[in-house]
RNA sequence: GGGCGCGUAGCUCAAGCGGAUAGAGCAUCGGAUUUCUAAUCCGAGGGUUGCAGGUUCAAUUCCUGCCGCGCCUACCA
């Protein structure tokens, strides 16, 4: 509602200035007054105009008020401090929508987009980190489905590298086990952890001696080519631990359409096809000299060409293809993202991997494939979630696309970066870790696959729903075990699900186990108990919700409306009218962003508000039944507004907490 | 060396492409008719927004220079 006024506002003014002073402005800035006494819009746009029209902006402020004529939904404009023109709506307008819950039409975007997160390499458990990536990733998902957008969630799978091969190897060399051995250790629950200690080790036994580096190698040029028992068991042991990801995931209600893998994308041949394609239209180039000799190379993403030839400058220079023909990983990714965008002219081969329990299925490429399957790919857009370490080789790839005349392509490229977690220093040393003087110094440090530093997912997540569980169990001890245990499932999620988004994509999160423990505070469990409060009071007061909200419509005078919300605490109860109105503005917010922090944020602040508002105005014994009436609509609204908004970030309120 | 990012309260973070008195949470201290369950609420203290200039009616935000920190900068993936 909120959203849909702007608009009608941002058009008023256009149509406005274009009358009277036949002028365009490019922007309308609108902003929000600092407190709501001052309207619920601001536009600055007088001191803008002061130059042009050579007038004091109160002067032109004034003007505007006073030419602008009435608008539907808006109660006046007014002159405000040195010349802000403030609007403010019609409260009575906007409760009465909002009790309706009918969503102004919005204009639909066609095409097909395509969200990749996760992409954790498949040879140990998940950590932090990639919660971060999954649920920024899994959120921005929610976040353009909510907006009518239509999806494709894809998980690359970097089933043939250098990671996998370690593990392999440690099986083999350090653990010397056969295949059935390995096969009975997938077997076991949690076969991911045992390979994070194993590959831990690995890293170890490599420095150990240089051979063992040459086995590594070995190898990796064996699971590359393929139709090899090396080849054969990082299939298995990276399909096994490929499992468990989805497993960890799905705790998280995080899921996955599509699972692209490496091994198919070689083997399927997609490089060849990009390779001659990127050599016909120059954006490889075959370098004779210096220590690049016999490689094909790119320029690198950020440095321009200082001289019009075709000659990149040494440190300028992106290998792409060694000189001993094999391509690297950015090779790889250019021809995936060709693929994506349907410029590769080939396709991967489909078949279903995962089931998830509400009956969806996740489909993983392959080399046969089976006849019946939906198609990936092609689509008009796309967002890789993947951290800010990666942005220059992101950035290649876009340049390769470019380089290719694919210039639409590139634009809808998105690298929705961000900064990686990393551990306190207290946070590791409660993990039992050695820390340098130097390391206790830092103000966090960053946490490493290699070296088995780390906090596991499904750790983080056991911890979290024991510490739930410790307090719904002495809160309500007369329900049954498995409902104090579904409980406090929807609890951890909340709170791991918004601890990862309430910082801002570009700020390193410094993890520590008593802050992400917290369910008190600005937390998921915090906004949930918003939710159930508003739930109890219906309860208690013997409401069915959905019945409520179908009487809602006439059971409050429009004219109640206007009496109950002016006033000195009419203003205090529109505040919370107002933030319950705003959820598609703040979803659009984050989407142009492609930041969900705001929406966290929101969310926080509604729940503040609410909790006020609950303290200061007792529903069921209040004597006058127009205005109970009136404290129901509002706990009604703005439960739902919550739940509605919690949904997008993957979050769930439990029915009783 | 070059590129990108960051520096805001004791700590962790906000602040809508420059806007009105820089806001939250945690921590500390002091309070809340035993109520629609306190996973809550109210209040207090705490700031020269790293430093120095510049642009502007207006700078935490933009520009320049310093200081400090992080990441990237492999014929590894």
């Amino acid at each position: 509602m909120y959203r849909h006024l702007e608009r009608r506002l941002t058009q008023k003014i256009r149509d406005f200035l274009q009358q009277t002073y036949s002028i365009e402005l490019p922007r309308i800035v609108i902003e929000q007054p600092p407190k709501v006494e001052f309207g619920e819009y601001a536009l600055p746009l007088a001191f803008e105009l002061a130059k042009k029209l050579r007038k004091a902006p109160r002067k032109i402020a004034e003007e505007i008020v006073a030419g602008l004529g009435p608008q539907e939904g808006f109660e006046k404009f007014e002159v405000a401090g040195a010349g802000y023109l403030n609007a403010r709506v019609d409260r009575e307008y906007v409760a009465k929508a909002l009790v309706e819950d009918k969503n102004p039409e919005r204009e639909k975007v066609s095409g097909k987009v395509l969200v990749e997160h996760s992409s954790i390499n498949p040879n140990k458990a998940a950590h932090i980190g990639h919660l971060r990536n999954a649920i920024l990733g899994d959120t921005f998902v929610r976040l353009l489905r909510s907006a009518g957008r239509e999806v494709d969630v894809q998980n690359y799978i970097d089933n043939t590298g250098v990671q996998v091969a370690d593990v392999v190897v440690g099986f083999l060399y350090i653990e010397k086990k056969s295949r059935t051995e390995i096969e009975k250790l997938i077997a076991q629950p949690r076969f991911d952890y045992y390979c994070w200690d194993l590959y831990a080790r690995v890293s170890q036994w490599y420095e150990e001696a240089s051979e063992n580096k040459k086995i590594r190698l070995k190898a990796l040029h064996e699971i590359e080519q393929g139709g090899n028992e090396t080849a054969l068991l990082a299939d298995l042991v990276s399909t096994a631990v490929l499992r468990r990801h989805l497993e960890t995931m799905d705790r998280l209600d995080i899921e996955y359409d599509f699972l692209p893998r490496e091994s198919e994308i070689l083997r399927l041949h997609f490089w060849d096809a990009a390779f001659t394609k990127l050599k016909e239209s120059g954006v490889l180039i075959f370098e004779n000299e210096g220590k690049n000799a016999g490689c094909w190379v790119m320029r690198r993403a950020g440095t321009s060409s200082t001289t019009e030839t075709t000659e990149i400058a040494e440190e300028d220079q992106k290998v792409i293809v060694r000189s001993n023909g094999t391509v690297g990983y950015v090779g790889k990714d250019i021809a995936y993202h060709m693929w994506k965008f349907g410029l590769l002219g080939r396709d991967f081969h489909y078949e279903k991997f995962y089931r998830y329990p509400n009956g969806h299925d996740c489909w993983i490429s392959s080399e046969q494939g089976v006849p019946d399957h939906p198609h990936f790919g092609n689509v008009a857009e796309i967002y890789n979630v993947i951290d800010a370490r990666q942005s220059e080789a992101q950035g290649t790839v876009i340049e390769a696309l470019r380089g290719l005349g694919h210039n639409e392509a590139a634009d809808h490229y998105t690298h929705f970066s961000y900064e990686m977690v990393a551990l306190t220093p207290r946070c590791a040393a409660d993990l039992g870790y050695q820390l340098s003087e130097e390391d206790k110094a830092k103000s966090y440090i960053e946490v490493s696959g290699r070296k088995g530093f780390g906090v596991k997912a499904d750790d983080l997540l056991d911890k979290l729903i024991a510490s739930a569980k410790a307090e719904v169990d002495s809160r309500h001890p007369e329900l049954p075990g498995c409902e104090r245990e579904n409980i406090a499932t929807k609890i951890a999620i909340g709170a791991l699900r918004y601890f990862m988004l309430k910082f801002t994509k570009n700020s390193v999160i410094a993890f520590d186990f008593k802050e992400a423990l917290s369910f008190e505070g600005e937390t998921g469990p915090y906004a949930q108990y918003a939710i159930v409060r508003a739930t109890n009071i219906f309860r208690k007061g013997g409401y069915d919700i959905a019945e409520f909200g179908r009487s809602l419509r006439s059971a409050i005078p429009p004219e109640e409306f206007k009496r109950l919300l002016t006033g000195e605490n009419g203003t205090e109860l529109w505040e919370l009218w107002l933030a319950a109105s705003k959820t598609a503005h703040v979803i659009e917010q984050c989407l142009a962003t492609s930041e969900p922090a705001y929406l966290a944020k929101h969310i926080f602040q509604t729940a503040q508000l609410f909790n006020t508002f609950y303290h200061r105005y007792p529903i069921l014994t209040e004597a006058v039944e127009a205005k109970k009436k009136f404290l129901l609509a509002t706990a009604f609204v703005v439960r739902r507004e919550l739940m509605r908004a919690l949904a997008v970030l993957g979050i769930q309120a439990p029915p009783v907490m």
